[in-house]
DNA sequence: GTCTATAGGCAGATAGAC
DNA sequence: GTCTATCTGCCTATAGAC
């Protein structure tokens, strides 16, 4: 992994744990192993870094979405999958980095938080895609607009993510999963 | 308001609005009026400050919920008084303070993160409390058991909460709440 | 691309006068 | 209880040598 990599993956960890004003360019630089003013040299300035930081985040969110729709043929099976991607950073006290950032939204510069919102519309639009799908084909059952079930999933696992973490108790995010799940599913 | 007040109220909303790490003495020092060194007399340390400010929170939260339990016969208007009391921090972009410090939980002293978990307690015994009593009247029906519905209704309120802030959409926020009431009223 | 050195500012916190 | 003055340490960022 080449050196700009590496200091994004690392941003990134800092910023899954610690929040994104929380962590400094002193905490990459140990990490790395290389020096403070080293970093500049890749990442003029935070607000920078932070952007990369999203947009490789996008990049690897995308990547397992395209994964979920070559190898579940279910829907609820893609749902499924979504949420056992973010569960699996919870293992590791991580939550997730737009999570974070939403949370901090009103301290981030403008350009950080624009590549935040396409994170979201990210998730937003992949949800949207497979609810219809798996109404269309009978496995759910949306007693709402496709976009209100959208922006519920979106929350829930957020929220979910957040309080589990914080309150080191995964069954409030596999509650609310459930939960959710159940919501949807065509009754029998 | 006495100046002890003061400081905890301006704490409080500077907490829901910019996040625990990204407030400073220094800015409550400008809106109090009194000089930074003042406040250590009021507050030796911002951990101690962070305390007094989530007891405050949970008072004030504690009052709200003993006036829904007098004004609201009907469990489902405490509900919904009870998303009210939240929709209402996000009109003012304010969050909630146990959602940010949840969020920021790695970076908090133990005492503080103590202080949260009785916040979320409270919510939670709360929403227990009505989720049955609405259940026993035969306006709710439960599909669950009572504890994950409740988990479900702190995470989602939560989450839609930092994601309408942040995104500036409250829709994200009714059609959370929306949804998360028609999951548990009794079909007819 | 990485280093040393340093700038300029802000963080939380303390001492002691009034 | 509030003030001035100050401390130590960390923050992001820059200059310039190698």
């Amino acid at each position: 992994m080449d050196t700009k990599t590496k200091i994004i993956k690392t941003a990134t960890h800092l910023i899954q744990t610690r929040g994104y004003n929380a962590y400094s360019y002193a905490d990459i630089s140990k990490e790395v192993g290389i020096r403070k003013s080293s970093l500049h040299h890749h990442f003029p300035t935070k607000a920078q870094l932070g952007i990369s930081v999203i947009e490789d985040y996008c990049e690897e969110l995308a990547n397992a979405l395209t994964h979920f729709d070559r190898d579940f043929i279910s829907p609820l099976d893609r749902l499924r999958a979504y949420f056992a991607l973010y569960f699996a950073n919870l293992e590791n006290k991580c939550a997730c980095v737009g999570g974070m950032m939403a949370a901090e939204s009103l301290t981030l510069d403008t350009s950080v938080l624009v590549a935040v919102e396409r994170f979201f519309d990210l998730n937003w639009n992949w949800l949207i895609k497979t609810l219809l799908e798996g109404e269309k084909e009978g496995q759910f059952f949306l007693t709402a607009n496709v976009e209100q079930h959208a922006n519920q999933f979106i929350s829930s696992l957020q929220g979910a993510l957040i309080l589990a973490r914080a309150r080191n108790e995964t069954k409030i995010f596999t509650d609310t999963e459930e939960l959710l799940l159940e919501s949807i599913k065509r009754p029998n």
